[in-house]
DNA sequence: ATGTCACTGTAGCAGTGA
């Protein structure tokens, strides 16, 4: 049983890399961030053809948006943070039901923030307070619980490629960092660090500045898997391959493998 | 502060968000 989750930015410009890493790569569950596009505009039958006969989606114009694509039955599909009044499409928490038991996913799109103190950083602080409360109400309900997605976070000093130089700098604060610790503090792992990775793993690079090349990254989409999964877990990478795919995604997929 | 990318509205480029 495997999960991914891949933050395509933009569904319509990256449906031709899914479907061909799909092909490669036949995940059972493919956690999508950042479609870019409403949910009528979602190519559910191109995904069916792939595989994915069940398809949770939480689209949105121009920005945001989630999805889940399985190859599962899907049930009890809840949109966004419950009990928090959102415009965006961030959230997607749905119930697999695998052959091996059925799991909980938790898929987000976490907000960015783009600089502390900025009103869009207080919108992440409160929307991450949400989050957090949202799934500790999940995790009641459902012990074999994943939380998943762009976290827009980099957890750790060996989670960014210039830890010193961006010291307190967006993904890097303290307020970002006790959010995240706040998290596992649920009862949750980080299933990427169950494992020896190599050194400056990223999933992340940069458009600009020749970003991918130079490896300056950092680790910002997670898995979290929830104590009864954790020793069911035996495996989680980075899958750099369409990362240098032409035309590619900013974020490379990770995937939790059960 | 950003040399890139995707998207929108209104046009063949400027603004936004990441």
């Amino acid at each position: 049983m495997k999960i991914t989750t891949w933050n395509v930015n933009s569904l319509t410009a990256r449906l031709q890399h899914v479907l061909d890493w799909t092909a490669a790569n036949p995940v059972d569950v493919l956690c999508l961030q950042e479609l870019k596009l409403t949910d009528d505009k979602f190519p559910l039958d191109v995904l069916r053809a792939a595989g994915y006969e069940h398809c949770a989606v939480f689209g949105q114009k121009t920005y945001n948006g989630v999805a889940v694509m399985s190859r599962h039955p899907l049930k009890d599909v809840v949109r966004n943070i419950t009990g928090f009044e959102d415009e965006h499409s961030r959230l997607l928490s749905v119930t697999v039901d695998a052959p091996a038991g059925a799991m909980r996913v938790v898929n987000g799109y976490f907000v960015n923030g783009q600089e502390p103190g900025s009103e869009k950083f207080a919108y992440k602080m409160k929307w991450l307070d949400g989050l957090r409360e949202h799934v500790r109400a999940e995790m009641a309900q459902h012990e074999r619980l994943v939380l998943l997605g762009d976290f827009n976070v980099a957890p750790e000093d060996r989670d960014s490629f210039d830890p010193e130089g961006l010291r307190e700098t967006i993904h890097h604060t303290t307020e970002e960092r006790t959010h995240f610790r706040e998290l596992l503090s649920l009862g949750l792992v980080d299933s990427f660090r169950m494992f020896e990775q190599p050194e400056k793993s990223f999933s992340w690079w940069d458009y600009r500045m020749l970003g991918y090349q130079k490896n300056r990254g950092l680790r910002i989409d997670h898995i979290l898997v929830s104590e009864a999964l954790k020793p069911l877990v035996k495996a989680c990478a980075v899958d750099r391959t369409p990362r240098k795919w032409k035309q590619p995604s900013d974020h490379a997929p990770v995937t939790v493998e059960f």
